[in-house]
DNA sequence: TATTGTTATACTCTATAACTATA
DNA sequence: TATAGTTATAGAGTATAACAATA
């Protein structure tokens, strides 16, 4: 598409790191279409696959979304019956897997899976082991 | 924030490049309230500072940014007195830089360096010359 | 009083389709 | 016919304020 040399901001580290994360999501929401998953709703399937009695509030703060947020993501995964609300008491409640959202989690876990892979093997040997830390290090 | 051992996506390089880039342009976006600028006014600002005779479809294409997501963008700088357009023929514009846009540009300009340089700060040293390549491979 | 869940709302970024005018 | 600019519109993510019910 564009030529690096014909953009001054190329060199610039933060600027890379926008443009690699939007290629980035852009492939993995493609790959997600296949399950018919946005990446948020894929990343709460994810999530509370291996988790137990998670509420609303917790899925929110362990993705960094805001509650408020949650309730449209819930409500379209609910009426799609991959996830159902289960009392706790009478404030909270669990998000847990249907059995159709566990088949719908262990797909998105086979297309993350070799997503993740694929997008490791683009990275040039030498700097592979260095981006994570790399990244865990901005994000932290 | 959310500790990395409560988020079984924390090993994950795509999770991670996210959330660094949405926590990288978090903060930049927050410098750059001091000029009243966005991200990618401040982009503009930046790019067609160095160059001459550009086009708003050069400027979108340079910036991966759709032309009819130019409009919008570049009414407001318009408005502010930040750009004006100029017409190169019946069909073309160029769209250049006032005078108020240049001084908006310079400090746009210290603004990014700066915050390039406390990023490439937080990176840990070992890793530091890594990153911009992997996230090109990523990227291009 | 603090927390959980919710409603309403708005802003930003991104995206497609379709139109006008000019090269 | 292809390109430059534009309009209208929609989807997705993110954000704040305010409220009800419960711990």
């Amino acid at each position: 598409m564009s030529e690096p040399e014909d953009d001054p901001l190329a060199g610039s580290t933060g600027y890379a790191l926008r443009r690699a994360a939007m290629a980035m999501l852009g492939d993995l929401a493609e790959r997600l279409t296949a399950i018919d998953c946005r990446i948020s709703e894929a990343s709460v399937l994810l999530l509370i696959a291996e988790r137990k009695d998670v509420t609303a509030t917790r899925i929110a703060h362990a993705l960094e979304i805001k509650r408020t947020n949650m309730v449209p993501l819930l409500n379209r995964l609910e009426s799609r019956g991959l996830v159902k609300k289960v009392p706790i008491d009478g404030k909270s409640q669990a998000v847990v897997l249907t059995p159709k959202g566990r088949r719908r989690g262990a797909r998105a876990l086979t297309i993350t899976q070799q997503f993740e892979e694929d997008l490791i093997a683009r990275i040039p040997r030498e700097h592979r082991k260095h981006l994570l830390p790399a990244l865990r290090a901005l994000w932290l």
